[in-house]
RNA sequence: GCGGGCGUGGCGGAAUGGUAGACGCAGCGGACUCAAAAUCCGCCGUCCUCACGGACAUGUCGGUUCGAGUCCGACCGCCCGCACCA
């Protein structure tokens, strides 16, 4: 697709910019032949371009590749500041999207710009690898995984390249090489020997179809999200990674990460989950299977002496043992196991539970006891799987009791009520009060006072103690899946869960897999499982489980920093680069992801691999790529192509001319059909049109609606950049003096370095857009202006800033600008430093001071920086409307905030 | 229920407590053109006024201040995250 009778075939030394020759104006016929090339669906704004960036694009990608402009050293030794800018690197889907393209151009736009201004900057690129669509694939259309993935890898790198992003290709991986996760499963064994990771029982969430265990997210409404099968609870041997051995450090360490945003340190300490509270054991009157008692948490020991019940999870040892000798019971507990686990199946649920018949003793009222219920409401995961019912201060205790009809002694009274009067109808109370009804307890202040003096009491019974409790849960890392990192143990029968010898990495998963019958292909494999055990010899097997893809994406930013290293990483490597400097992505991972990779660079430390807990310094969470999404009269989605938008905002049908119903914009979905594919994108109207109109939109964190019109104007703006480039003046010597227009041209351009590099250290580069706009507009007008020498010479200055400000965004556009302005050099715009604002020429002459009476705008003047008070005030009170409003009135106060405003405060 | 965020023209948005609406999109008018596109110039919050100018205006109500989109309080609306977490 070239566009031959216009554009010169690339000279042969690539690396000489300026034997480029970029664009032929003049000899060339202007029109014809790039009419011919031009694509078919190009819009009529592409008719007559000047800036011909299906030549450009890839001429400058070369030049930098070849040039190596982005590469840098594992460990440099050219003594400049590092700096690590990584995107989420993606899962190989298929094609890019428009969240990726808005993802990794906001990256290079930091990327570039902190290599302008003199860091070594490491901009890796690799492949989130592993994971459930390949394996779909594989089922629906008997495509091997690999295959598959390997293919998409092609397209996306291919797509991705022609972005134009300053990445360093050099350090590119895919997770399911066993390259990367070789490493994997050595960290895991250095995980395992330093005891951050075991094998335990655990209920999951089990698709009795498909054979496998379900993430909560996967099951909808109780159901399997592929099978549609109920989902059950299933006790499973699972490997899990000790997560909440850091679960204090990493909620103390969130106060550090100062560069992240508040909204993601909430939502991890919430995750975290950290409550203080007590743990006591409630004695059974009479033991039953072998169980004399129950141990408890909460967070209100207070009102132990409003206890109605004692309820445990239906999982719970005492549950299975009273099942055993009652049908009842057994039912009840079958009846809850076959529950699903999802939100939606949680909130609809009505609480239910079945009286055990046991009762146990309360740890202050002698003689006290209660009746032990299994209640479905009681989770295991959390605390102990028991709890006591205080139904008068807990709202689903009291909902609970209420049912069941359940006694409900208030035992907290609120400040203003009346003890005499006072009872709990259907709202629990659990605001601060006083304690009543408590024996020790009456008369304090509850919680505050009353929460440690029942802890007291129970330490001093020997019953119970105050506890830091935690929601944060070990992180369950199996999954019964092919396409993932293998984790490396082996199975004997003998010697147990033995970790496979070191030498004997990676654990390779085979190729010869099948998928037409459900469940994990690595446990159907006739031979791959069996092995000798490392131990014995003997018979053993392999496990068949792989590791959830967020082990993968855990520690790969570490992996950037020396990819080829026979070692999952240098750790000179590391010690250099991490950590990551800017992090940036979707707001989607901003608990797990982020929470993981917290956890597992601080085991990495542990571990001697590494040597920092936080792996990144600065997050920033980018919003999402909206559109509006089209429906026909009957109701089916029409994608963007297939709709032609009318200008009084209507919308119909290409073709048929049908009316289409226009929906409100949202995420870019394949079900809505509301997508915009980039590559098509990028062809029509080039790759920094696509980058310069994510960034202009709107500020980056927020949500963006992608338009047709958006996408043309940022095209049309390329064009207008270009033809001012273009009728550049001849350059000359410095002037010893300028004119007006001349200074008034560099103070434009001085401001807006200025303002552009403010903006892009804010991450509001939207700003930054509108900054350059405004230059823009400065340099169009200082063409207008008659010709002179100082005036060309501060023109040739302001192109050349110009193409220095926009290069972090179009990077494509501004190396042609700048080998356009620059035609002799043999120098590349990727390599040049950021410009430098001179505070004294971007100073302004004169400035005007708006002027207000009694707060309210009258009037402005204009008058020297330099001009003193007096002189200002004088200014002021001479204007005529200031004057009107001033007249007969007498002057009280007058406000002077120099080079601002004036403000007359008068009397009455 | 708990936690957080956000309300500014037709739209996206800008604004260290100091001239609200920068910049862009859309729209309107004009120039160029046989015509259209492209390009260039101008207008563009609402109301009153021929105009000069004035009044109103940043979700609502109140407060602090010479001065509030910005700070404080209450309320309304929308969005997001977490959630039988004891």
């Amino acid at each position: 697709m070239g566009v031959k009778g216009r554009a010169p075939a690339l000279c042969p030394n690539r690396l000489n910019p300026a034997g480029f020759c970029p664009i032929q104006i003049g000899p060339e016929p202007p029109i014809g032949p790039l009419a011919m090339n031009a694509p078919v669906t190009a819009p009529s704004v592409a008719e007559a371009p000047r800036y011909d960036f299906l030549s450009a694009e890839p001429r400058w990608q070369l030049a930098w590749e070849a040039r190596g402009c982005f590469h840098v050293e594992d460990q440099p030794t050219d003594g400049k500041p590092k700096y690590y800018v990584l995107e989420m690197f993606p899962y190989p889907s298929g094609r890019i999207h428009m969240g990726h393209v808005r993802n990794y151009t906001l990256g290079d736009v930091v990327a570039r710009y902190k290599r302008a201004r003199g860091y070594a900057v490491m901009h890796p690129m690799g492949w989130d690898a592993f994971g459930l669509p390949a394996e779909n694939a594989a089922r629906e259309r008997g495509v091997h995984p690999a295959r598959w993935t390997w293919d998409n890898i092609a397209t996306m790198r291919g797509e991705l390249k022609r972005m134009g992003l300053s990445l360093d290709w050099q350090r590119e991986f895919a997770t399911c090489d066993a390259a990367y996760y070789g490493h994997q499963q050595k960290l895991f064994l250095d995980l395992l020997r330093a005891g951050l990771a075991e094998r335990r029982e655990s209920w999951v969430n089990w698709d009795p179809v498909d054979g496998t265990v379900l993430a909560n997210e996967q099951v909808i409404d109780g159901r399997g999200w592929r099978s549609g099968a109920v989902v059950e609870k299933k006790l499973l041997s699972q490997w899990f990674l000790k997560i909440t051995d850091y679960a204090e450090e990493l909620l103390a360490a969130l106060d550090g990460l100062d560069r992240w945003p508040e909204r993601v340190r909430l939502m991890q300490a919430n995750w975290i989950g950290r409550s203080e509270g007590a743990r006591l054991r409630f004695a059974l009157d009479a033991p039953a299977g072998g169980i004399d008692g129950v141990e408890v948490y909460t967070t209100r020991p207070d009102t132990l002496f409003g206890m109605s019940f004692l309820a445990i999870a239906p999982e719970h040892p005492l549950a299975a043992a009273v099942a055993a000798n009652s049908a009842g019971a057994a039912a009840f507990v079958a009846e809850c196991r076959s529950m699903g686990t999802s939100e939606a199946a949680i909130e609809t649920t009505e609480k239910k539970g079945f009286d055990t018949g046991l009762r146990v003793r309360h740890p202050f009222i002698e003689g006290a006891t209660y009746p032990v219920w299994i209640a479905n409401f009681v989770l295991m995961e959390y605390g102990t799987g028991a709890i006591f019912g205080c139904p008068a201060h807990d709202q689903r205790d009291l909902d609970f009791a209420r049912k069941y009809a359940l006694p409900v002694p208030p035992v907290v009274l609120p400040a203003g009520q009346d003890s005499a009067g006072f009872a709990i109808a259907d709202k629990a109370f659990d605001g601060t009060g006083t304690m009543i009804n408590s024996g020790f307890l009456d008369g304090l202040t509850a919680p505050d006072a009353a929460k440690p003096a029942a802890i007291a009491a129970l330490e001093k019974l020997g019953v119970g103690q105050g506890v830091v409790n935690w929601r944060l849960r070990d992180w369950g890392v199996s999954r019964q899946r092919y396409w993932g990192c293998p984790i490396p143990v082996i199975h004997c029968d003998a010697c147990g869960a033995v970790p496979v010898p070191d030498a004997d990495l990676p654990v390779r998963l085979p190729d010869d897999v099948t998928f037409d019958a459900p469940g994990n292909p690595l446990d159907h494999h006739p031979t791959w499982k069996h092995v000798a055990c490392p131990r014995c010899g003997q018979p053993a097997r392999r496990e068949t489980d792989t590791f959830d893809t967020f082990v993968d994406s855990s520690w790969y930013f570490a992996r950037f920093c020396s990819p080829r290293s026979d070692a999952p990483m240098d750790r000179g490597a590391v010690d250099h680069w991490l950590p990551v400097d800017q992090y940036i992505g979707g707001i989607e991972h901003a608990i797990l992801h982020l929470l993981y990779a917290r956890f597992f660079t601080r085991a990495l430390t542990r571990t001697g691999h590494a040597g920092v807990d936080e792996p990144f310094a600065g997050l920033f969470t980018q919003g999402m790529v909206t559109h509006e999404s089209y429906r026909a009269a009957d109701g089916a989605w029409l994608s963007p192509d297939e709709v032609e938008k009318r200008p009084d905002g209507t919308a119909v049908q290409l073709g048929s001319g049908a009316a289409v119903t226009i929906g409100r914009s949202e995420k870019m979905s394949k079900s809505k059909r509301n997508t915009v594919d980039p590559g098509a994108i990028i062809a029509r109207f080039g790759a920094d049109t696509a980058r310069w109109f994510v960034l202009s939109d709107n500020p980056p964190d927020r949500d963006m609606e992608w338009t047709d019109a958006g996408a043309a104007g940022a095209f049309r703006f390329i064009q207008r950049l270009f033809r001012h480039v273009e009728s550049r003046p001849a350059g000359g010597a410095l002037p010893d003096s300028f004119g007006q227009p001349a200074r008034d041209l560099r103070r434009a351009t001085h401001r807006a370095i200025a303002a552009v590099t403010e903006a892009l250290e804010d991450f509001t580069f939207n700003v930054a857009v509108a900054r350059i706009h405004e230059f823009a507009n400065a340099i169009a007008e200082a063409e207008r202006a008659p010709p002179s020498a100082d005036l060309d010479w501060a023109r040739g200055e302001a192109l050349d800033t110009l193409a220095r400000l926009v290069s972090p965004m179009m990077p494509h556009l501004a190396e042609e600008m700048f080998a356009t302005l620059h035609p002799d050099a043999d120098r590349l715009l990727a390599e040049q430093p950021w410009p430098v604002a001179d505070p004294a020429l971007a100073a302004a002459e004169r400035v005007t001071i708006a002027v207000q009476v009694m707060g309210k705008l009258r009037g402005a003047v204009d008058v020297a920086v330099g001009a003193d008070e007096a002189t200002v005030l004088a200014a002021a009170i001479a204007e005529p409307n200031v004057a009107r409003a001033l007249e007969g009135k007498r002057v009280v106060k007058r406000i002077y905030v120099p080079g601002r405003i004036v403000n007359f405060v008068i009397a009455g």
